[in-house]
DNA sequence: CTATTTTTGAGGTACGTACCTCAAAAACGT
DNA sequence: ACGTTTTTGAGGTACGTACCTCAAAAATAG
């Protein structure tokens, strides 16, 4: 049986009151009663049982996604696994809601977090690319109260937020080293196609990319990235006209997470079956293009993972803990058509 | 607020006894009141909070990890994520311990899930090789009502037994599509070591491998598999006379958990930086060697995921419930220098 | 030493659910 | 309408912890 708060009072020679006390942080205990206890809790092992202790209190845990309002086939599956976990986790005294009305105008993402308050939710996750706007809204979010933590989009360690994503810098070199090593000794060029180049992603994807291709192949040479701004008709073109000005590219990589638009104009401008081609994120269209053997491979994060990963640490720093690390690390996952598993 | 029972209770129009007796399945309620109930419940939207249900229960989930008495890096490497998991559920009623006993004879493993009992643990992980012997001692196992996962070790579908691990064939073959990628149009021939064909885990592999290797890769032609039985001396030696008898050996496939001694045969034996090396499992030491370059990729499981997993589905059935499938899926993960991560 | 402050103990209630008992009410068979 | 059985309700206790009050004890200041 495992040692409750009682037998930590008799193993202290206090009482539960004094061993409340200590435990919960409240004043009125001599140090030398608190080191006393503390000394039985390590002597005992005692471990607070957390369920109980939630439940005493009351606790309850609502966490919000905050995503675009528009988004792709990799937004959707996101979508997904958030209703999914919602779900799995509502016994544990979790409610797990979502909204979607971020925008890539920074201010109306920063009017929604202004109007966040922590008597309506203890933390949230949020799904929107760096500016400074973003950044003092969530500033004072935390100020308020609210935990937050920075979900998919943004960059680890560049400032005192937690962040659940992939590197994009690596994502991009991971796509430049399978790129080389697919090509061998093939000579040529490399089409870069992205929705954007004004977000801080795809650029640390893009530096990624170049780092390895610089050092690593000679023998290719990157493109300059076009950009879609997510226009099928614009895409079409510029893909086309970048096939008809380079007619030797080998390989094209793919760099937003809607790899769609670029591979289908690509497919027009080109025959895709002798060119490698890595695009990013596993999609239902993704994976029937790895299995046909129109994409080569496919540089993805799991966001079943990235979804439960976020709540975990908005729960732990709700609780003031620190969350598992090795856990809430993001793998960058490639997917060939050997290892897409059974679905 | 979250319905609770009283609110249940009150929605129903029946008292919280009744409430209580239909959720537990109690006797003695008209089948029209349990209708009521039940409409209720979905009415309502009442979810039954877990954590207190198990607190008034007293119900507290003793799972056990059954581990071969000897191992390597890899085995290593799960110890400490079932060490760190077990501290980090301690805080939710589950009591995780670990037992290093099983061997490779499976009358030992045999003997020790059937001296298990329920009174000791409400569930095992194991994680030894298919066979008779263990499968007649689970099927009991099971009857006595100890809920049993087959841990990385096995194979998914074959019984109806809950695995956690990586489809081998599809490791097999995916390793084999990154060899034949990676070589391009080089012909030659190519190196498998394994520690011992006498697995199903073993032989899946190199079936895969070959599936791959023989459809696509007319070029590349891979040799009988090279037994090592764990035997560094003999590793050194039938690593060495295959490569004094194939002078066009141009790639390996490492197919064991452990790699170490059968790459170090390898280095010694021959150039490494000529050739494409694959192997299995991220340990320090293939991390070192990726980062190094002397392996070019590495297939791998997460072990902390397959813990974790292995827990959570333990627990699902103890509670009678179906685990979340998307989440028990293990990935077959592809790693190369590039996303290692930062560790 | 006494007066005051600080520390401690004893006891209670609550959270949401499980599980128990006993009596009352309803439904049933004849 | 009777007795019998089934169903229901009312109430309690418990799990481990939080949080509250009040009084008693101990430590400290004067």
């Amino acid at each position: 049986m495992r040692p409750t708060t009682k037998d930590l009072a008799k193993a202290a020679g206090v009482s539960l009151a004094t061993v409340d006390r200590v435990l919960n942080g409240r004043p009125g205990v001599r140090k030398q009663t608190v080191k006393a206890v503390n000394e039985a809790i390590e002597r005992i092992g005692f471990i607070r049982n957390q369920s109980a202790a939630n439940l005493a209190r009351g606790r309850h845990y609502r966490f919000q996604f905050l995503l675009p309002e528009t988004g792709n086939d990799f937004l959707a599956t996101v979508i997904e696994r958030i209703e999914e976990a919602g779900a799995a986790f509502r016994s544990e005294s979790l409610d797990i809601s979502m909204r979607r009305a971020l925008s890539n105008d920074p201010h109306v993402t920063a009017k929604i977090l202004s109007r966040l308050s922590p008597k309506r939710v203890d933390g949230v996750a949020i799904m929107a690319p760096e500016s400074p706007q973003v950044r003092d809204a969530t500033t004072r979010l935390i100020e308020r109260g609210v935990e937050v933590v920075q979900f998919i989009s943004g960059q680890p360690g560049l400032r005192p937020l937690d962040f659940i994503g992939v590197d994009n810098h690596a994502a991009g070199a991971t796509a430049g080293r399978l790129l080389g090593r697919f090509l061998g000794d093939r000579e040529g060029k490399v089409l870069i196609v992205s929705e954007t180049m004004n977000s801080l992603d795809s650029v640390e994807r893009r530096l990624g990319f170049d780092t390895v291709m610089t050092a690593g192949f000679p023998n290719l040479s990157a493109l300059p990235s076009l950009e879609t701004y997510g226009d099928p008709e614009r895409t079409r073109k510029v893909v086309a006209n970048s096939y008809a000005n380079h007619p030797d590219i080998v390989g094209a990589y793919l760099l937003s997470s809607e790899a769609r638009p670029a591979l289908q104009a690509l497919c027009k401008a080109s025959d895709p079956s002798g060119q490698v081609i890595l695009a990013h994120e596993r999609t239902a269209y993704t994976e029937e293009k790895l299995r046909d053997g129109t994409l080569d491979a496919v540089i993805a994060q799991n966001p079943g993972h990235l979804v439960r990963s976020a709540i975990r640490l908005l729960r732990a720093r709700s609780d003031g803990r620190e969350p598992l690390a090795s856990q809430e690390q993001i793998r960058l996952e490639i997917l060939i058509k050997e290892n897409l598993g059974r679905y």
